[in-house]
RNA sequence: GCCUCAGUAGCUCAGUUGGAUAGAGCAACCGCCUUCUAAGCGGUAGGUCACAGGUUCGAAUCCUGUCUGGGGUACCA
């Protein structure tokens, strides 16, 4: 809010100094190039510009410009190429008092024009869900609330690849376990033996199979298929049934996971039912070959993914007759573009081992006739687990520690903080054992705990406590409604009382900045929403919570004076309100006390 | 080999479209609880922004090359 007042400020000064800059023609592209910053050292005010960039254009030297412009501005000082703005007390009351009254800071319309399918996490029906898919969980579901917060219509998909051969491999490792199982019973005979290999070898599978089991029927069932004492993996109605109710299983754990995790998707597509059932794909192949993109050679049919920029041509249909992965992932895709919600933007999360697909995928998209421009794949860089201070590769251990170990042990709020709060572009590392035991120096709890702090205090300030001394009861520093009638009402003017109050500069200064940054939020939001990076999000919580902890240690808040005692709450209900939105931006609980 | 992400304080990492003296947390050291939550605050110390060139008035940021590490480079998914 206080910078757009400044570049307004700047505009008209811009316009106004024209002559006396060489006729530089002021328009739009001309403002956007000016770049507000908070400079380290106070003696450079509270915001700069440097105007240097326009050197060039005016064929002046910076100082020159900088002092042109200037003398068309008020509080501002010129040094160097720099102008330095001053914020006035006034103006920091009305950014106070507009946060006051804002029901959702930082709620904004930037990407209102925004259409966005957002798809992410989307594992197999195979197994639990690792702690890979905890990061991109974290960091989808946070996306999704940044971007509806600048007022995009966005709509959460997991795609269920239930089609493929690993479907076929986890229906093959229950099955093997149910025998297993019913060996040990003794209602199978020893002869039938488990290969040395399973294709899931983790002990879940076991679980799946037990479950299965515990239906009398269906292990009445399964023993029946065995009659011939030979194994039963031909059977294609018990294959059926044991691929059903695993997927089942296993697809209703990861979304009970997901569900605790605060991670919601409005849709969530089944490869099998949505592409395959309905015969989704040979009507996109179709498509492709009627424009020429495909041809076929050695027994498979190919895609011209090389006249896309792709280093190769893809396979679509293999010899044997069944399909690449790519192929109903393309018809998904198509289909994505052709939903009567007339998305413009198809926005997916990849971990970085998918990035070789991205040219293949995006020239299907350009094949089918769909704007390439509007596919957008975020790719996270991968998560390393450590355990007991060796990292191990995801997935490669027999007994991997899983999503729901690890939000077990450090909860949802430690795990969605920790998870977005680091560039996806960087690969992550997380420490479980550190993360457990550790788990009060998690950078979360310094957030909630300044959270936690403002709510005790607006608690304190309208309930009666009792006294130090005589442990009689007296009234509280301020009545309730009359707090509430002041905040409904809360006009800049009234707040004068918060700045004239402190007499010390560096208690003015700590205010100042607080104030500056609260008043950042919904900047921060839009820089958030525009990069897809939540970690703006952490970044800024964890600033304003060390600015409200320091102004707290050196400023009362509750005084005998009720007047003062009120504007200084208006502070404390700022910080409150943004440090809850923010917070709920990340899908992390704002707790009212620790 | 090629594609891609990263390399910033002892450790983990921020640093937005290039701007004034490079930041935080943890670890280390020194202080602060008779008053609203010490899960807190103040202070000290800690840097060849991997390296070398280039562009620019100005580079941690952009370009080129080199080195190191992660990931990818299937008729796997």
């Amino acid at each position: 809010m206080i910078k757009q007042y400044i570049l307004n400020q700047l505009g008209t000064a811009l316009q106004n100094a024209a002559l006396h800059l060489n006729n530089l023609a002021v328009d739009d592209s001309l403002l956007a190039g000016f770049k507000l910053e908070r400079p380290r050292n106070p003696e450079h005010g509270d915001y700069a510009v440097n105007v240097s960039f326009l050197a060039r254009q005016t064929k002046m030297p910076p100082p020159k410009i900088a002092e042109v412009i200037g003398s068309h501005l008020s509080n501002v000082a010129v040094i160097g190429g720099y102008l330095n703005f001053t914020i006035t007390e006034s103006m920091l009351a009305e950014a106070l008092a507009a946060l006051i009254h804002s029901a959702k800071p930082g709620l904004n319309s930037s990407l209102q024009a925004e259409r966005i399918l957002l798809e992410y996490v989307s594992a197999n029906p195979t197994g639990p869900l690792h702690i890979g898919h905890g990061r991109w969980a974290a960091l989808g579901d946070s996306i999704v609330r940044i971007l509806r917060h600048c007022g995009a219509l966005v709509t959460a998909e997991f795609y269920i690849n239930d089609a493929g051969v690993q479907m076929g491999n986890i229906t093959t490792a229950v099955y093997w376990r149910a025998v297993e199982l019913l060996k040990a019973e003794g209602l199978l005979p020893d002869s039938l033996s488990l290969p040395e290999v399973l294709p899931y070898p983790g002990e879940y599978v076991i679980d799946v199979a037990s479950m299965y089991l515990a239906d009398e029927v269906r292990k009445a069932q399964f023993i029946a298929a065995h009659s011939d004492g030979q194994a039963a993996l031909e059977n294609e109605a018990l294959q059926n049934d044991l691929k059903v109710f695993s997927k089942k299983v296993l697809l209703e754990n990861q979304q009970g996971l997901l569900n605790r995790m605060r991670v919601h998707f409005e849709n969530w597509i089944s490869e099998k039912e949505y592409l395959y059932d309905r015969d989704l794909i040979p009507g996109t192949l179709q498509r492709l070959a009627g424009k020429g993109f495909t041809f076929e050679a050695d027994d498979a049919l190919w895609f011209k993914s090389t006249e896309f920029g792709d280093e190769k041509d893809r396979v679509l249909r293999k010899s044997d007759g069944s399909y690449t992965y790519l192929t109903p992932d393309i018809a998904y895709h198509d289909d994505k573009f052709n939903r009567p919600d007339r998305y413009n933007r198809i926005l997916n999360i990849w971990g970085a081992d998918h990035h070789g697909y991205i040219p293949r995928m995006c020239g299907a998209i350009q094949a089918l006739g769909h704007d390439p421009a509007q596919f957008e794949v975020l790719l996270g860089q991968l998560v390393n687990l450590i355990v007991e201070g060796e990292r191990t590769r995801m997935g490669k251990r027999r007994k991997m520690l899983t999503l729901q170990d690890v939000v077990d042990e450090v909860g949802v709020d430690a795990t969605r903080f920790w998870m977005v709060s680091k560039s996806a572009d960087s690969s992550l590392d997380f420490d479980v054992d550190l993360a457990a035991s550790a788990s009060s120096e998690n950078p979360v709890f310094y957030v909630q705990y300044a959270h936690a702090r403002c709510c005790s205090i607006l608690r304190n300030a309208v309930e009666p406590a009792p006294n130090v001394d005589t442990g009689e009861m007296v009234a509280p520093f301020v009545q309730a409604d009359a707090l509430q009638q002041f905040e409904a009402a809360l006009k800049p003017e009234q707040l004068a009382l918060l700045f004239d109050s402190l007499s010390e500069p560096r208690e003015k200064a700590v205010l100042k900045t607080l104030l500056l940054h609260l008043d950042g939020f919904e900047d921060a939001v839009k820089d958030a929403a525009r990069l897809r990076a939540p970690h703006f999000i952490t970044q800024y919580l964890l600033d304003v919570a060390a600015q409200f902890h320091s102004f707290y240690s050196i400023c009362r808040i509750l005084t005998p004076e009720p007047a003062l005692t009120q504007a200084r709450l208006m502070l404390i209900r700022a910080i409150q309100k943004i440090l809850a939105q923010g917070l709920e931006l990340l899908g992390v609980s704002a707790p009212e006390k620790m």
